[in-house]
DNA sequence: GATCCTTGTCACAATTGTGTCACATTATAG
DNA sequence: CTATAATGTGACACAATTGTGACAAGGATC
């Protein structure tokens, strides 16, 4: 994972500057934007690994951006993380129903930038890698965004498959609800824990209808297990 | 999920009592202190993985101890969150100078602590994981929240669970029932001693029907010891 | 705008775990 | 050997956790 390219869009040369100096320290390269425009040119030039992106660009909400990019093939993979001003956090659900992968409030410490930025590839980036997961007769693929029992498709909704892509992905091991809220959802989503016991529900009840819910375990007191195991 | 212990550092007994309430339900076990003084006693009774610290104590602020607690070679790599009230995050700068970890500004929501709580001791001490601890065919995974003896599934309730792990991570030494209460249950529960007995022997129970109860050892006048000696 | 789908939350049901008690059993002191 | 204290054990009420169906809000699609 050497040489990992970020683009930071943010109007104000000193922060971008400070962002800048910080994550040079930690080994990233990067480049800095000030407006949509000069984005879509940094982002031609080379495709970053990650946006860190301001909430407000001058002439457009940095959601609003958030939800472009998201729209075009180019991009729609790119993590994005948001720059928010102290009093935007309410807002913060809109920002993850537009797809955005984490949050950081101003001021923030350095350490705590690259930790999330650290947080936020780590938790994409393997995703991306085995495109196809297949367990006994039960398969994810990733690319085509389907699950499928010997050839006959899966049904389940964007959650549910997340959910699964992330278990299939990490078999063998307790899962608490908040952890699951936290490599699913994303990081600082204010989501009630019971919310993931619905969805496994949900999940369950699509690979029940060819057998395979017994591979999502309930473990009493700390979580969920996938495992083919008994 | 290895039993982490966090010190909340407050005067006003009706936020540490939220505080501790809240953690308690997420897994931690915890000590509070009122002042400096009551928390260095906490410190020297059990170190803390993480420490919640006020914004503003009795007679010091939190930034001058937190600088304090920096200098300490025990204490130095303890995570340190501050509790700030709004209003005082212009000073948050001055926090991440003295090596403050992350902020939580009241009033917060209970998921919000947990999460900050979670994300910061993640970040510190990441690989905390794994621990396989097999003694004999006896076998515990804590990833996976299973014991087995030779792969053969052992099932027990989450107390059992937590019983065993304990002891088996800390065998050929004697506890009394007040100690394990402490280091199993949390050091802030009002359960009776003899409950202990009632759990070990449902914990001897499940490792009976392998043969392996001989490793929990009785020792009359002091409390219980593991080992697979007899 | 009408319709469909997804999603988070809730209320209630089903299940499982917990702490305490009473009584049985065992060890130890005298 | 007996008295006494400590520990083992089964039962049980109720607490806590998890399963499940329903529902309303919000997006997406057309």
């Amino acid at each position: 994972m050497t040489n990992q390219h970020i683009l930071v869009v943010e109007d104000e040369t000193a922060i971008s500057d400070m962002i800048g100096f910080t994550i040079d320290r930690a080994g990233y390269t990067w480049r800095a934007a000030m407006d949509t425009k000069e984005a879509a040119t940094c982002i031609a030039e080379r495709l970053p690994d990650l946006i860190l992106l301001d909430w407000m660009l001058p002439g457009i909400s940095g959601i609003d951006y958030a939800k472009r990019l998201r729209k075009e093939e180019l991009t729609q993979d790119i993590p994005i993380i948001m720059l928010t001003a102290r009093g935007e956090e309410s807002d913060k659900l809109r920002g993850f129903d537009a797809g955005v992968d984490d949050y950081i409030s101003k001021p923030f410490s350095p350490k705590e930038l690259v930790a999330r930025i650290k947080a936020v590839l780590r938790r994409v980036s393997p995703f991306k890698e085995d495109s196809i997961c297949q367990i006994d007769e039960l398969r994810l693929d990733a690319s085509s965004h389907r699950v499928s029992v010997n050839d006959s498709c899966v049904e389940m909704g964007p959650t549910e498959f997340k959910l699964l892509q992330f278990l299939m992905t990490h078999p063998e091991r307790v899962y608490s609800r908040t952890q699951l809220l936290d490599y699913v959802w994303g990081s600082n989503v204010y989501i009630e824990d019971r919310t993931v016991d619905v969805h496994i529900r949900r999940l369950r009840k699509a690979l029940g209808d060819h057998g395979y819910d017994r591979f999502i375990q309930t473990v009493r007191g700390a979580g969920y297990r996938f495992s083919p195991q008994e």
